[in-house]
DNA sequence: ATTTTGGGCACT
DNA sequence: GTGCCCAAAATT
């Protein structure tokens, strides 16, 4: 046989490595291209990957079979395919795994598509009507599909297609992934103060440098990051370059889209798991094509195959929800700036309260800090007090304690708004009989089931069961005796409509703000003052910017601190410093009250008196005697199966196999804190070990030779977040 | 992961 | 020999 081009892919099975295949006569297929390939019987997605980047044995030459069809996408490029291939391998993930979340649109794949739309001829109709008349009128200029025209000329779409037969109107096949309208970098000029311009210049020249460089954006609530940043992607759209911006939560985009629109006359495309299929594709193949400028998203986004990237942005990185915590464990803020790496271009890490991890960086001077100390505009740094509980108990069944309702009473009768803070969604945590005893717990997880009284249900927070509440107690058949116990913010909210009648009251979870339209519309209204009282969770606390907004309630500051994982402290002075900086953002100062039972305890004091950098250096050095990240490796192997002693035999088959490292300390098997989950009874091992260990080459090892029965799962989690 | 295969076993 | 079940092997 003669000349034969083999190239080895990674096909998109788990449990698969990479497969070698033939490229057929006439078929080009360099590394990163998309192909279709046969697997057996079947027909399966591949990536073609790099020359000798795997290894494996040379595939006999005559047993080749032959590439399908190589997908009409340009092929991922080697920065895209380091970063997928970095991933695979520091999360210990399987390439195919990493691989598909770069190919997250199948539709995209397939190729573009066109759809019809319909413009005015310029004929003259042969018959007028009035809607005729009305529809000629608005439409003069416009392009679009039936449905559109006819909700812009306010006609059905029986008149429309009316006009289509009589020729007034005619149709226009489009692509229907077109390009997005360009954002303008000079839209607008902002305005920036002195500290803001010099940051802002700082980033600006590194994007037109084209120069890999991590920035920590490190300033105080309200200091306008936003703006800031917005500088640094105006530069990367003057060189025509393309720009990720990476936030939290899709409710944060509602607002983020109204000041980009602002600042560039345009809104970015979005990118998150709510897309539909045809919105997906368009925003997939744009940013592959070029034609979408500025993408912002969920971490998700972080792998989409941009053809020119310039600038990465991670906006409020200090957020626990980049860590993914299924699948593929990545963190989206650590693989943020990997792919700046690859792609040799800044990125820009922005917070009022960075991860510790983060500051460390900076520290040692691998990332830039830059700081915003002050707000903008003028505008004050809330004064923060603390609510004793312990002095001041509320009455039982009763969460505000008197100097927060005398402080909701004064801003209502101002016409000032307030927002409560609870980070727990529902009306209450726990039912119980008051007869019996019996509480309401989740046939799947170790977990009770949470009161939702604005839905009607008994839900459980952790795999989605629901049940309506009974009239009577399921153990002991009693009627009327089932009890609430402990406040969510539901409760908190009627609570408050109690105290006081006349107010307004919105809650706000990811119940009520489920799609970017939802949280649009809490936008409008709370900027409209149509709101007075706002009770929401950790959703609240970041992102929102009410200029009438001038008290903030932390209903329980301790909530977050038992649990024990590593980042409690770390975490409730995040959210509660970022929940204060909604205060006061206008011209009105702001007033947080915080209320708990433990007013010494160092993050409370932390937050009363504002000194940051102690806690934070306090913080540090805690970590740094336990040997904790940053200053160690840690990571987790969670074992489980549907069957409670399968689980507990094979964590014990995988503790029992344990390596004996230097620097290596492993803890377990134990039951994980959530002992069941979705049906699946979990173990846990814990192995932290020093800075210069190699953890995943020796997790790896260990676990390679371990044959686990069919039905349980080993999942790796290097740098775990959640503990649960 | 999914599909194919092949061995062991009961039954005819 | 045939059918059936299940485990093991193969998939390029």
């Amino acid at each position: 046989m003669g000349y034969m081009t083999r190239v080895r892919c990674i096909v998109f099975n788990a449990a698969l490595g990479a497969l070698d295949y033939r490229v057929p006569e006439g078929m080009d297929a360099p590394p990163g291209s998309v192909v279709v390939v046969p697997l057996g019987p079947r027909q399966i997605l591949g990536l073609v990957w790099d020359e000798g980047e795997l290894p494996g044995d040379q595939y006999p030459e005559h047993k080749l079979r032959a590439v399908l069809e190589a997908l009409p996408v340009p092929p991922l490029a080697a920065p895209l395919r380091r970063l997928i291939g970095w991933c695979a391998d520091y999360y210990l993930a399987p390439l195919a795994a990493v691989a598909r979340m770069a190919l997250s649109s199948s539709a995209a794949l397939k190729g573009g598509g066109t759809v019809t739309e319909y413009r005015l001829t310029g004929e003259e109709p042969a018959r007028m009507t009035p809607q005729r008349l009305q529809a000629l009128d608005l439409l003069h200029g416009e392009q679009a599909t039936m449905r559109e025209l006819a909700e812009i000329a306010g006609v059905s779409e029986g008149v429309l297609r009316g006009m289509l037969g009589q020729g007034l109107l005619e149709p226009v096949l489009v692509d229907s992934d077109r390009p997005y309208p360009a954002p303008d970098p000079r839209f607008t000029q902002p305005d920036l103060a002195g500290e803001q311009a010099e940051a802002a210049a700082e980033m600006v020249s590194a994007v037109e440098a084209r120069r890999f460089q991590p920035f920590l954006l490190d300033g105080v609530t309200g200091s306008g990051k936003t703006e800031t940043y917005f500088e640094a992607v105006a530069a990367a759209l003057e060189s025509g370059r393309q720009v990720l911006v990476l936030l939290p939560e899709i409710a944060l985009t509602a607002a983020f889209l109204g000041r980009f629109e602002a600042r560039f006359g345009t809104v970015p495309v979005t990118w998150h798991s709510s897309l539909k299929a045809s919105e997906r594709r368009r925003a997939w193949r744009q940013v592959a094509f070029g034609g979408a400028k500025v993408v912002v998203g969920a971490r998700s986004a972080l792998f989409l195959p941009f053809a020119d990237l310039g600038l990465i942005v991670v906006d409020e990185a200090h957020e626990i929800a980049f860590k993914q915590d299924d699948g593929v464990r990545y963190n989206a803020r650590d693989v943020a700036v990997m792919r700046g790496h690859f792609e040799g271009v800044p990125v820009v890490l922005a917070s009022a309260t960075p991860a510790l991890e983060s500051l460390q960086m900076a520290d040692a001077g691998r990332y830039r800090r830059l700081v915003l100390p002050s707000r903008f505009g003028g505008a004050q740094l809330p004064r923060i007090e603390v609510v004793n509980l312990t002095e001041m108990q509320p009455a039982r069944g009763r969460w505000l304690a008197q100097p927060l309702v005398e402080a909701l009473t004064d801003r209502l009768g101002k016409g000032e708004q307030s927002l409560l803070f609870l980070n727990r969604r529902g009306y209450a945590p726990l039912t119980l009989c008051r007869h019996c005893g019996f509480r309401f717990k989740c046939p799947n997880c170790s977990a009770w089931l949470v009161e939702h009284r604005l839905s009607q249900r008994l839900a459980c927070h952790h795999c989605g069961h629901e049940v309506p509440p009974p009239p009577v107690c399921p153990e002991c058949g009693e009627p009327d005796c089932l009890v609430a116990c402990g406040p969510g913010v539901e409760r908190i909210a009627d609570e408050v409509r109690e105290l006081l009648p006349g107010a307004r009251v919105a809650v706000v979870t990811s119940d009520t703000l489920a799609s970017p339209a939802a949280a649009a519309e809490f936008v409008a209204q709370a900027e409209g003052k149509a709101i007075d009282v706002i009770v929401g969770t950790q959703l609240v606390t970041k992102g929102f910017h009410f200029p009438e907004l001038t008290l903030v309630g932390v209903i329980d500051a301790d909530m977050g601190l038992d649990g024990g994982d590593l980042r409690a402290a770390e975490r409730t002075y995040q959210q509660i410093a970022q929940v204060a900086g909604r205060a006061g953002r206008g011209a009105k100062p702001g007033e947080v009250l915080i209320q708990t039972r433990h007013p010494k305890a160092a993050v409370i004091a932390a937050l009363a008196s504002g000194d940051r950098d102690a806690f934070y250096a306090a913080e540090t050095e805690a970590r740094r005697e336990a040997g904790a990240p940053p200053f160690g490796r840690w990571a987790a192997i969670i074992v489980s199966s549907e069957d409670e002693a399968e689980a507990r035999d094979a964590a014990r088959a995988i503790g029992g196999a344990r390596p004996d490292e230097p620097g290596v300390l492993i803890l377990g098997p134990a039951p994980a804190p959530l002992s069941l989950l979705r049906g699946r009874h979990r173990y846990r091992l814990l192995i932290a070990a020093r800075r210069s260990a190699e953890v995943q080459k020796i997790i790896r090892a260990w676990l390679a030779p371990l044959r686990m029965p069919p039905g349980v799962r080993v999942a790796v989690d290097i740098d775990p977040y959640s503990f649960v």
